[in-house]
DNA sequence: CTGCATCCGCAGGGATACTG
DNA sequence: CAGTATCCCTGCGGATGCAG
């Protein structure tokens, strides 16, 4: 007889995907996946190294941050790259339906943002924080807001450009900016979203604002009334 | 002495979710629970009582949509509700925060059909259908597309209507429509997207067409350009 | 019919240490 | 700096049984 095992019968895999024809789904099967969301924001405003990535994804760990990228790259949203000499170092950048997820984070931040559960003060990286302001104010009464801000956060430059319905970012300092502004993310965050004056008062004095002060607290304004909504 | 264990340091929870500041990752947390967006998406076109959450969801067993309804709930997408007399039975329905998702299920389902890994004759629900159908033709060159539709889809009846830039969905039969189409959710898929003559031919078998003959083919026409993009 | 509880096997996640 | 190797643990998935 030697009955294999009366307990176990044929497993099947057990994909922990859902492979549907639900195009809904199916892009959950990849964003989904663990820290999938986090590597695409972060490259999602230019390549970026290894190191760099696994700096800005708080609680990533190398071995996960190189199976991500794996997957990834396997699935057509990133690709490896080298920077041209005298560079000459790898990157990994978004391919063009990578970057075409852009209005996926726009939706999700807006979604998001309005979610009962959310605490915008939770530390995040540059990065996040720039997209998560770019869902937000999209369609605000920011109208008035045209130009371009440059933000120093972490210490790296970024510039911020509303130009009609579009708001552009990019990294690198821009050639001319109305307003600037330097400090941590979540310390920007919290003077954004702060409720109650002396919240706002006391991140504000962890800031360095440079030029436009009244364009400067215009562009605040239009957070403070957008983090609460439902 | 009484050394515990040396080789176990205390241990973090490593909650699996992001925790972040960050509007989207935040979103993730919430959506990118296993099973929640299925269950959300089943939820979209109005309240759905357990059975039939369980029969539309490919995969799904009974512990872990309770759960995932439990956790939802917790997060405020849904809430339990009993249906008025004389029905009386137990539903699960969208809070307004939940339906607030729609333009998420957009984003994800216009990016998602454009992954070069994605299949789209799968089997998916008859929720499914609609809501990727929907997510694919705004912005297409559908203009002259208004009106309404009567689908049948695994014998239940939903309208799809368009309106302007809006696509509007229900369940339910339309008092008027122009043209109304009965079969199973894959086999339309099938007709819809289906490259080569012969596949849309023979999906076409197997559906059933009433009304305005040319106009369910202008509205298929749509369909069959957009799947293939990147 | 509508769920909830429990047991178990397994794959993926997380921390740490290590190599080129 | 850029990853790989190892080990442990949690959560998922499936089956089953049970209560209202």
């Amino acid at each position: 007889m030697t009955s294999e095992k009366l307990t176990t019968a044929p497993r099947k895999p057990a994909s922990r995907r859902y492979d549907e024809g639900c195009a809904a789904t199916h892009a959950m099967d990849i964003i989904g996946q663990r820290w999938a969301l986090p590597v695409m924001r972060e490259l999602m405003l230019g390549p970026r190294r290894f190191g760099d990535l696994k700096n800005s994804i708080n609680g990533i760990s190398a071995n996960l941050l190189t199976q991500r990228l794996g997957s990834l790259e396997a699935g057509g949203v990133l690709r490896r790259a080298t920077l041209p000499p005298p560079a000459s170092v790898p990157v990994y950048e978004l391919t063009r339906w990578g970057h075409a997820a852009l209005p996926l984070f726009d939706a999700m931040g807006q979604w998001g943002a309005r979610s009962p559960g959310h605490d915008h003060r939770r530390p995040l990286s540059a990065t996040a924080l720039l997209l998560t302001l770019r869902s937000m104010i999209d369609g605000a009464a920011a109208a008035p807001l045209e130009g371009t801000i440059r933000l120093t956060l972490d210490g790296e430059d970024f510039s911020w450009t509303k130009d009609g319905e579009d708001i552009r970012l990019a990294r690198g300092t821009p050639d001319r900016w109305r307003v600037s502004i330097a400090g941590a993310p979540d310390v920007l965050a919290g003077w954004l979203f702060g409720e109650g004056e002396e919240a706002m008062l006391a991140a504000a004095d962890q800031l360095s604002v440079e030029g436009d002060l009244d364009f400067a607290m215009r562009f605040a304004d239009c957070f403070g009334a957008a983090s609460s909504d439902f």
